[in-house]
DNA sequence: GCCAACGTTGGC
DNA sequence: GCCAACGTTGGC
Protein backbone atom coordinates (compact mmCIF):
# COMPACT_ATOMS: atom_id res chain seq x y z
CA UNK A 1 0.00 0.00 0.00
CA UNK A 2 1.87 3.41 -1.19
CA UNK A 3 -0.23 4.73 1.91
CA UNK A 4 -0.20 8.79 2.07
CA UNK A 5 -0.50 10.36 5.27
CA UNK A 6 -0.92 14.04 6.41
CA UNK A 7 0.47 15.78 9.75
CA UNK A 8 -2.34 16.53 12.28
CA UNK A 9 -2.08 19.75 14.18
CA UNK A 10 15.39 -3.26 24.38
CA UNK A 11 14.50 -2.37 27.24
CA UNK A 12 11.96 -3.61 29.54
CA UNK A 13 9.07 -1.35 29.77
CA UNK A 14 9.65 1.34 32.07
CA UNK A 15 8.02 1.40 35.83
CA UNK A 16 6.12 4.56 34.67
CA UNK A 17 5.11 3.10 31.25
CA UNK A 18 3.79 -0.04 33.78
CA UNK A 19 1.77 2.49 35.37
CA UNK A 20 -0.13 4.47 32.52
CA UNK A 21 -0.88 1.18 30.70
CA UNK A 22 -2.16 -0.09 33.94
CA UNK A 23 -4.50 2.95 34.10
CA UNK A 24 -5.56 2.28 30.85
CA UNK A 25 -6.46 -1.30 32.19
CA UNK A 26 -4.61 -3.34 29.64
CA UNK A 27 -1.17 -4.20 29.45
CA UNK A 28 0.72 -2.32 26.25
CA UNK A 29 1.04 -4.00 23.00
CA UNK A 30 2.94 -3.46 20.22
CA UNK A 31 2.69 -3.28 16.34
CA UNK A 32 4.59 -3.27 13.13
CA UNK A 33 3.56 -0.43 10.58
CA UNK A 34 4.79 -0.14 7.19
CA UNK A 35 5.78 2.94 5.08
CA UNK A 36 7.53 3.19 1.63
CA UNK A 37 10.00 5.74 1.95
CA UNK A 38 8.94 7.10 -1.19
CA UNK A 39 5.44 8.09 0.18
CA UNK A 40 5.91 8.62 4.27
CA UNK A 41 9.70 8.18 5.33
CA UNK A 42 10.73 8.21 8.61
CA UNK A 43 12.62 11.51 8.41
CA UNK A 44 9.28 12.95 7.69
CA UNK A 45 7.94 11.51 10.84
CA UNK A 46 10.60 12.72 12.77
CA UNK A 47 10.27 16.15 11.46
CA UNK A 48 5.98 16.08 11.89
CA UNK A 49 6.63 14.59 15.33
CA UNK A 50 2.77 13.50 14.79
CA UNK A 51 0.66 11.96 12.28
CA UNK A 52 -2.47 10.17 11.86
CA UNK A 53 -1.99 6.80 9.81
CA UNK A 54 -4.13 7.06 6.89
CA UNK A 55 -4.96 5.37 4.07
CA UNK A 56 -5.14 1.48 5.31
CA UNK A 57 -7.56 0.14 3.09
CA UNK A 58 -7.62 -3.96 4.34
CA UNK A 59 -9.76 -5.19 6.62
CA UNK A 60 -7.51 -7.24 8.62
CA UNK A 61 -5.72 -4.01 9.00
CA UNK A 62 -8.70 -1.79 9.61
CA UNK A 63 -9.37 -3.96 12.25
CA UNK A 64 -6.85 -3.67 14.14
CA UNK A 65 -6.64 0.05 13.75
CA UNK A 66 -10.14 0.11 14.89
CA UNK A 67 -10.37 -2.61 17.72
CA UNK A 68 -7.27 -3.35 19.23
CA UNK A 69 -4.69 -0.50 18.91
CA UNK A 70 -4.42 1.82 22.15
CA UNK A 71 -3.02 4.65 23.42
CA UNK A 72 0.27 3.94 24.87
CA UNK A 73 1.13 1.09 22.77
CA UNK A 74 4.75 0.85 20.65
CA UNK A 75 5.31 0.86 17.12
CA UNK A 76 8.11 -0.25 14.87
CA UNK A 77 8.13 2.07 12.08
CA UNK A 78 9.34 -0.43 9.12
CA UNK A 79 10.26 0.61 5.48
CA UNK A 80 9.02 -1.47 3.04
CA UNK A 81 10.21 -1.18 -0.60
CA UNK A 82 13.28 0.53 -0.08
CA UNK A 83 16.90 -0.34 0.04
CA UNK A 84 17.44 -1.63 2.93
CA UNK A 85 14.10 -2.66 4.04
CA UNK A 86 14.68 -1.96 7.65
CA UNK A 87 12.97 -1.14 11.04
CA UNK A 88 14.03 2.36 11.18
CA UNK A 89 12.45 3.76 14.50
CA UNK A 90 9.77 3.72 17.10
CA UNK A 91 6.61 5.20 18.07
CA UNK A 92 4.17 5.16 20.04
CA UNK A 93 0.10 5.86 19.72
CA UNK A 94 -1.60 8.67 20.69
CA UNK A 95 -5.14 8.37 20.19
CA UNK A 96 -7.52 5.58 19.46
CA UNK A 97 -8.78 4.48 16.07
CA UNK A 98 -10.97 7.11 14.85
CA UNK A 99 -12.87 7.42 11.21
CA UNK A 100 -10.25 7.60 8.15
CA UNK A 101 -11.06 11.34 6.99
CA UNK A 102 -8.77 11.02 3.68
CA UNK A 103 -12.06 7.96 2.76
CA UNK A 104 -14.59 10.76 2.51
CA UNK A 105 -12.27 13.15 -0.20
CA UNK A 106 -12.84 12.56 -3.43
CA UNK A 107 -10.06 14.32 -4.63
CA UNK A 108 -8.36 11.68 -2.33
CA UNK A 109 -6.25 8.88 -3.38
CA UNK A 110 -7.35 7.08 -1.01
CA UNK A 111 -10.88 8.42 -1.91
CA UNK A 112 -13.68 5.96 -1.21
CA UNK A 113 -17.24 6.24 -2.11
CA UNK A 114 -18.38 3.41 -0.17
CA UNK A 115 -17.19 4.49 2.60
CA UNK A 116 -20.32 6.58 4.61
CA UNK A 117 -19.85 8.98 7.04
CA UNK A 118 -22.79 7.81 8.82
CA UNK A 119 -21.05 4.26 8.99
CA UNK A 120 -17.19 4.47 8.14
CA UNK A 121 -15.47 1.67 6.82
CA UNK A 122 -11.75 2.83 7.51
CA UNK A 123 -9.80 3.95 10.47
CA UNK A 124 -6.73 5.38 11.70
CA UNK A 125 -4.87 6.01 14.80
CA UNK A 126 -2.46 9.00 15.88
CA UNK A 127 0.95 8.31 16.45
CA UNK A 128 3.91 10.67 18.02
CA UNK A 129 7.70 9.55 16.88
CA UNK A 130 9.58 8.78 19.85
CA UNK A 131 12.87 8.13 18.39
CA UNK A 132 14.98 6.81 15.78
CA UNK A 133 17.01 3.41 16.08
CA UNK A 134 20.52 4.15 16.52
CA UNK A 135 20.94 1.54 14.15
CA UNK A 136 18.83 0.11 11.26
CA UNK A 137 17.75 -3.26 11.75
CA UNK A 138 17.25 -4.34 8.24
CA UNK A 139 15.13 -7.19 7.27
CA UNK A 140 18.27 -8.76 6.18
CA UNK A 141 19.33 -8.71 9.79
CA UNK A 142 15.99 -9.76 11.33
CA UNK A 143 16.25 -13.07 9.47
CA UNK A 144 19.53 -13.23 11.09
CA UNK A 145 17.74 -13.70 14.55
CA UNK A 146 16.76 -16.83 16.20
CA UNK A 147 14.41 -14.82 18.40
CA UNK A 148 12.34 -13.05 15.68
CA UNK A 149 11.98 -16.43 13.53
CA UNK A 150 8.58 -16.49 13.66
CA UNK A 151 8.23 -12.81 13.10
CA UNK A 152 4.98 -11.92 11.06
CA UNK A 153 6.77 -9.25 9.00
CA UNK A 154 9.06 -12.06 8.16
CA UNK A 155 6.40 -15.09 7.21
CA UNK A 156 6.07 -15.87 3.32
CA UNK A 157 3.47 -14.00 1.55
CA UNK A 158 2.84 -11.57 4.63
CA UNK A 159 1.83 -8.66 3.41
CA UNK A 160 -0.08 -6.87 6.24
CA UNK A 161 0.78 -3.72 6.67
CA UNK A 162 -0.64 -3.05 9.99
CA UNK A 163 0.73 -6.16 12.03
CA UNK A 164 1.47 -7.20 15.86
CA UNK A 165 4.48 -7.80 17.45
CA UNK A 166 4.92 -10.04 20.76
CA UNK A 167 6.52 -8.07 23.38
CA UNK A 168 9.85 -10.71 22.95
CA UNK A 169 9.87 -9.31 19.37
CA UNK A 170 10.02 -5.77 20.63
CA UNK A 171 12.88 -6.35 23.21
CA UNK A 172 14.53 -7.92 20.33
CA UNK A 173 14.31 -5.48 17.78
CA UNK A 174 15.08 -2.24 20.10
CA UNK A 175 18.15 -4.40 21.48
CA UNK A 176 19.30 -5.00 18.00
CA UNK A 177 18.53 -0.97 17.05
CA UNK A 178 20.26 0.33 20.20
CA UNK A 179 17.32 1.99 21.19
CA UNK A 180 15.86 2.69 24.37
CA UNK A 181 12.39 3.15 25.46
CA UNK A 182 11.77 6.53 26.41
CA UNK A 183 8.26 6.75 27.33
C1' DG B 1 -21.88 -18.62 -2.28
C1' DC B 2 -18.58 -20.30 -5.69
C1' DC B 3 -14.69 -19.15 -8.16
C1' DA B 4 -12.23 -17.08 -12.22
C1' DA B 5 -10.37 -12.86 -13.36
C1' DC B 6 -8.21 -9.01 -11.95
C1' DG B 7 -5.52 -5.73 -9.12
C1' DT B 8 -2.12 -4.93 -5.51
C1' DT B 9 1.67 -5.63 -2.36
C1' DG B 10 6.16 -5.90 -1.72
C1' DG B 11 10.27 -9.03 -1.60
C1' DC B 12 13.58 -10.47 -4.71
C1' DG C 1 11.17 -5.45 -13.63
C1' DC C 2 9.36 -9.88 -12.28
C1' DC C 3 6.08 -12.43 -10.18
C1' DA C 4 4.16 -15.14 -5.99
C1' DA C 5 0.91 -14.56 -2.78
C1' DC C 6 -2.96 -12.40 -1.48
C1' DG C 7 -7.37 -9.76 -1.42
C1' DT C 8 -11.30 -8.13 -3.97
C1' DT C 9 -14.78 -8.08 -7.52
C1' DG C 10 -18.55 -9.60 -10.01
C1' DG C 11 -20.87 -13.00 -13.08
C1' DC C 12 -23.38 -16.95 -12.57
Amino acid sequence: MATVRRTKPAARPSAAAATATAAAGRQRRYWLFKSEPESYGFDRFERDRRTFWSGVRNYQARNLLRDEIQPGDGVLFYHSNSDPMAIVGIAKVVKAGYPDPTAFEPKNDYYDPDSDPSDPTWFVVDIECIGRMREPVTRDRCKQEAALADMLLLARGSRLSVQPVTPSEWNTILRLGGQQETW
